[in-house]
DNA sequence: GTCTATATCGCGATAGAC
DNA sequence: GTCTATCGCGATATAGAC
């Protein structure tokens, strides 16, 4: 469920959900879900409604349009990685925090696999999610960065030698956290929490 | 153009194709690009028919099915590993066809990169495809290993420490070949090919 | 082999009742 | 806010002429 990835980061205790804003959230489960099982071209608005238990009416009053949809997750999938990064004095800590944010990345990625996946056609297809996550993964690579030079400054990692830099490792460790369990899941290794665990180290 | 993978590994001197065969062939072309850019589910029959230029219903002629298209395009790329991986007794050779071997990867991955993106879709839509994805993936593991362990043997290369295994090591390099270069592209980098060979070391 | 024409279906989106 | 009904469109797939 989303539950998963949903508790992760938000305040401990939710505000009462308006009937509107359940309604709206339910819709957005219900295409998460769809859109990793079969991609967003291959889910109708129609089955989308169906699977959050409304009319396929109700929902353009909640959404304008399926890219609407996806925008909405896609500033879900934003905040899931807000506010991590942050580098400490501390290096046990930090590397802590290094694990507990790739596993949280793996996680993410997990939840909203659709995105990743159909990547290139979305933000082709829709120019304001282009201009956001063009956005906002420039800033997370900036927080990569400085926050695996603190790693190396620290001596828990060593820099890797030329041609590669810093910046091609955080590369490199975004796509393995980013489709390694979904290459589980091809496999027919079902992707879970322990496993997931076991993926880190 | 297609042609950048398919010369690599096929019979030197091409048979002359018959008539059918040609059109076949640029249906799949068409297809293959096509699919890239929007993903196989927003391309309809009808805009491959328009794109290998053909009619509509000539291409029923060719092909069944979407799926048929589908399968067809996955065969060319089972086509497009094979008999690699086969472990020579001199170091610096297998050096060279790792290398060698792990361009050629990131270049079908990208000259099929809808396929690697939607996988898990795909394979839960269509089962026959399934099943050759898992017995091609459980082979080509196993190649990678024998090669993996001849390396490590020849002193080319360390094995990774535990809990990590050679397996495991054979996996994140396929998982960065095939989407490094998609990467790229996200972060409008264009793929060129001095970049991928730039990517490899 | 290839074309044009067409039947059938399901989707996106809106209108209007409740 | 939510529903039902419906319009218009485009997609798949087939039929039949050339």
């Amino acid at each position: 469920m989303s539950s998963t990835v949903e508790d992760s980061r938000q305040e401990g205790r939710r505000a009462p959900m308006a009937k509107s804003e359940r309604t709206r959230t339910r819709i957005l489960d219900a295409a998460r879900e769809l859109f990793n099982e079969r991609g967003t071209a291959a889910v109708s608005t129609n089955a989308i409604a169906a699977e959050a238990g409304i009319s396929p009416g109700n929902l353009y009053y909640h959404f304008s349009d399926k890219r609407q949809i996806i925008r909405a997750l896609q500033e879900q999938i934003v905040g899931h990685h807000e506010n991590r990064w942050e580098p400490s004095s501390d290096a046990a800590e930090n590397l802590a925090k290094l694990r507990e944010n790739v596993m949280a990345a793996m996680g993410v990625a997990w939840e909203y696999r659709f995105f990743e996946r159909e990547l290139l056609a979305l933000l082709r297809a829709d120019e304001e999610l282009r201009a956001v996550y063009t956005e906002v993964h420039e800033r997370r690579l900036g927080e990569w960065l400085r926050f695996g030079e603190q790693l190396v400054a620290q001596g828990v990692m060593r820099e890797p030698g030329p041609p590669r830099s810093l910046a091609d490792l955080g590369v490199a460790m975004w796509l393995i956290a980013s489709h390694w369990l979904s290459f589980l899941e091809s496999r027919e290794m079902p992707a879970t929490r322990p496993r997931l665990r076991g993926s880190v180290i």
